[in-house]
Order: C-alpha cells, then sequence, then structure tokens
DNA sequence: GGCAAAGCAAGAGCGCTGCTCTCGTTTGCG
DNA sequence: CGCAAACGAGAGCAGCGCTCTTGCTTTGCC
C-alpha cells in the first residue's frame, strides 16, 4: 500500500487528466483547436471551470499535452507503416511510411493541423515535445541507414554551396549516413508535408480527384531524388510491379 | 456627377471598408490571423464595435476579405519574380518564382498562413477566393507551357494508372501541355509549400540553418523531376553557373 | 490519534470576444 | 418636400480564459 497510500489522491488525479485530455481531444477532433474551450470540457465533465487549472496552469499547457499525444500517435503510425514494410526494399517501406503518415493525417486532419498547420499565436512548443516531434521523422532516417547499408541508396549530387549545410545537418541528424542522402531527405520530408497539407486542407478541392493514385505517384518522385532505389539483389519479392519512378 | 452623386455615401463607404480592411490587416501582420479582433479594429478607428457590421457581416467575411488581398499579393510577386526572370530559361524562371513566393511568405507570415495554413474551423472560403487563389499558379503553368514550347520541357514518366487522373488534370489547367508534366506541376507545387510552411511556421528550428541554399537546392531537384531543363540552345545568358540539377 | 498543511472543487468576478437589437440621426433619391 | 434606406452609437447577451476567495477533504508528520 506503500504507492497506493499515495495513490488514493494521486491515482485520482492522473485519472482526472487522462479525463480531461480524452474529454478535450474528442472536442479537438469534433471542432478544431481554435474552437477547443477549457469551459466547456469541464462542463462536458460536470466540473467547474475553475477546478481545471488545477491539472493544467492554462489552455495552453493542456494544448501541449495533446500535441505530444498526437507527435506520438503519429509517430506511432509512421513505426507501424514502416514495420509492416520491413524486407520490401528501401523504395517500398518509404512509400509504405508516407502513406502511413498520410493515412494518420487524414484521419485525424485536427491533429495534423495542431502539429503542421498555423502555430497558435502566442505559444512556443516547449522542448518536451521535440523527442515526441522528433520519432516519425527517425523512421525515414532508418529507412534511409538501412538502404545505405543494402546499396539500396544511390548518393543524390549537391551543389557545392549547399555541402558543409548538408554536413552540419548530417552531423546533427545521422553521423553515419552520407550528407547529400540526408540533407535531401529533409528536404524530401518537407515536401512531403506539403503534399499532405494541400490535400487535408482542401487545396486539392476541384484540382486533384484520384488523391491515392497522385500522392503514390509524387512520392515515387520523392524516393527517386531522395536516391532510394530498389535493391539490386531483391532477397525477398521484389518491389510488386508499379512503376512510379521516373527516369 | 452622376457617379459621384451615388458618390458621396457610396464614396465614404468605400473609404470607411478600406479603412477597416488596412486595419485589420496591420492586426492580421502583428498579431495574426487568430488574434484579429473586430472590437480591436473598431477601437483603433474611433468607431463603435457594432458599426463595423455595416461593413462586413460578419469577422469570417472580412477574413475573406484579407484572404483575397493576400492571394492577389501572392500572386502579384509571384508575376514580378516570374517576370523579372523572364529570359533565363526554364529553370531559372522556377526558381525566380519559387524563391518570389517563398520571399513573400517569409515576409508576410500571417497572411501566409492565412492562405496555406490551419483553415478557420466554420469558415469555407467562397467561390470568390479561387481566381485570386489560381493567379500564383498560373504563373508557374506559364513557365511549363514556355518550357513545352521551347524544348525546355523533359516529359516525366509516369505510373500507367495516374495517366487518366493525369490527363483530367491537364485537361482543366492547361489542354495544351503534356499531361504528365502538368500533373507532375501540381505535385511539385504542393511540395513547395511543404518547404516554405516548415520554414515559416517553424518546422526547420535547430534542423536547417542555411536555409536559402537549402530552398534553392530542394527546388532545383523540383525543376528536374518536373522535366523543367536548361534550354539546348540558350538564346540568352545561361543559368549562371550554379549546379544545382543532380544526376 | 490529533492537527497543521496541502490539495481540491466550486463560485463569483474581471476583461475580453463576436454578434444582435434598438434608437436617433443623416443622406439622397423620387 | 417626404420618406425609405443607410448609418453610428449604445446597451446587452452569451461565451471565452483566467484569478481569487471560500470552504471541504485528504495527507503526512509529530
Amino acid at each position: 500500500m506503500t504507492s497506493s497510500a499515495h495513490g488514493v489522491r494521486a491515482r485520482a488525479r492522473i485519472e482526472v487528466t487522462a479525463a480531461i485530455k480524452e474529454e478535450a481531444r474528442r472536442q479537438l477532433a469534433k471542432e478544431g483547436a481554435a474552437k477547443l474551450s477549457l469551459r466547456a470540457v469541464a462542463r462536458e465533465l460536470g466540473m467547474a471551470s475553475s477546478a481545471l487549472y488545477r491539472y493544467f496552469p492554462s489552455r495552453d499547457d493542456l494544448l501541449t499535452a495533446l500535441i505530444i499525444d498526437a507527435y506520438d500517435s503519429l509517430g506511432a503510425a509512421a513505426e507501424a507503416a514502416g514495420d509492416a514494410a520491413a524486407d520490401i526494399g528501401p523504395v517500398g517501406r518509404w512509400t509504405a511510411v508516407c502513406e502511413g503518415v498520410r493515412g494518420w493525417a487524414l484521419r485525424n486532419p485536427h491533429e495534423y493541423a495542431l502539429l503542421y498547420g498555423t502555430p497558435v499565436p502566442g505559444y512556443t512548443a516547449p522542448d518536451t515535445t521535440v523527442p515526441a516531434a522528433a520519432r516519425s521523422a527517425l523512421v525515414v532516417i532508418g529507412i534511409l541507414r538501412d538502404a545505405h547499408q543494402g546499396l539500396g541508396l544511390a548518393k543524390p549530387s549537391l551543389s557545392a554551396e549547399l555541402r558543409p549545410e548538408a554536413v552540419r545537418m548530417a552531423a546533427d541528424l545521422a553521423p553515419d549516413l552520407p550528407p547529400e542522402a540526408v540533407a535531401t531527405m529533409v528536404a524530401a520530408w518537407a515536401q512531403l508535408f506539403g503534399l499532405i497539407g494541400f490535400e487535408v486542407f482542401g487545396q486539392f478541392n476541384r484540382v486533384v480527384e484520384d488523391r491515392d493514385t497522385f500522392f503514390r505517384h509524387a512520392v515515387g518522385q520523392l524516393a527517386h531524388t531522395v536516391g532510394l532505389v530498389y535493391p539490386q539483389q531483391g532477397p525477398a519479392g521484389a518491389p510488386g510491379g508499379r512503376a512510379a519512378e521516373p527516369s
């Protein structure tokens, strides 16, 4: 009973905290971050709005908690997609992870907006969000690493002026990988969220219809740009018959 | 005096309307769309908040006006950048336009957020915004067209399953251009805003330092993906000596 | 076991928001 | 000239984030 001696109150605290986050997440999914109201959460939970401040010092702190959870959820989705495509070569895994991220974004548009949309005006994300944010990015770094070790990575060429920056980025993110690949991958990662953002935020309305196919195509081109290639000596099943990579 | 017989009141109306938009734009630039307050605008203009509703039925309508203006401002920036680089070949113009768009976004981050960030929850852009939104996109379509006529366009290859969609998109956007190029350009356009969005929204903090160079590199790769090539028979000055295109 | 201290829920209240309604005034067309 | 439409100002409603005060309950030390 030692831990639950503390626990009677402590447990209630984490339960209430969880309930608040749960209800907040529900409102977030339904109406978006802009309309997330502490008062509405409290109302739904049957408690006074002022009581909420015992658990979250401010609305922004509640948002921070939701952001971390969202990053984690996205990271888990990316990891799952990558693992499910573990042995079909770098291009296949890259495609799978991209589609995993896209699927998550389409399933959770408001969470996506929270992470990659307009930042809240006065709000700056605390450092606690950094590791959670990195999780999904680490998945593609992992793909790059596997490809590099297995001859599935063609070094993209780099302009001379970008080299120092690429070296610096590689030193930070993946010292064991060629700087050209790291820098190009960072760019591809950003571009991926351009594609996803346009779709989630409705910019493709009346422009792109068959979005699955369109996304596949763009992601295939990105793979080519990054330097991911089908393994010369495919150990298992080859990519499957798609011909999405150009040139 | 026929038009200004109407005009005494009508002119006052458009003047007040302009003053409201001006003040609103000032607040937008300073604090962002989320903190744009009708009451604050009215306060600054020395009028009652209720009077504002004679000119804009709701806050969202004021936002719509600002959105159209912002699209127009972005379109003008893109056109200016494209015109300034009129005779340096498709790759140079593409790069110039991309940098023009990026520069505009960095100079007007809140306007950028208004256009390409999280959409306002209940708000759906009326059709009036569509032509303004298309203006900047038309610039790159124009580059594509010029490149196509001047042998500066290498048809990117397409997966078979995307062809029908590409044909449909080309029919809508630019019937005179090869579908492969149109579809790939739409993807590149979206990816461009991934790069810009990551920079404007702070996703590159602590990751990318030399962002000018980084952006140039990514945009050069995009040009290559789209199929823009340096003209075989350069009429005027060649690109200039950069070597930004891979492979 | 008793008791101070800390944690907790609730209510009232402040200043702000978008928006509506009413009222008295001004304007300009027929 | 008359009258309808446009206009500005004020009061007010419901909602928001957040703070402060007031009581009550649990906790943990002596």
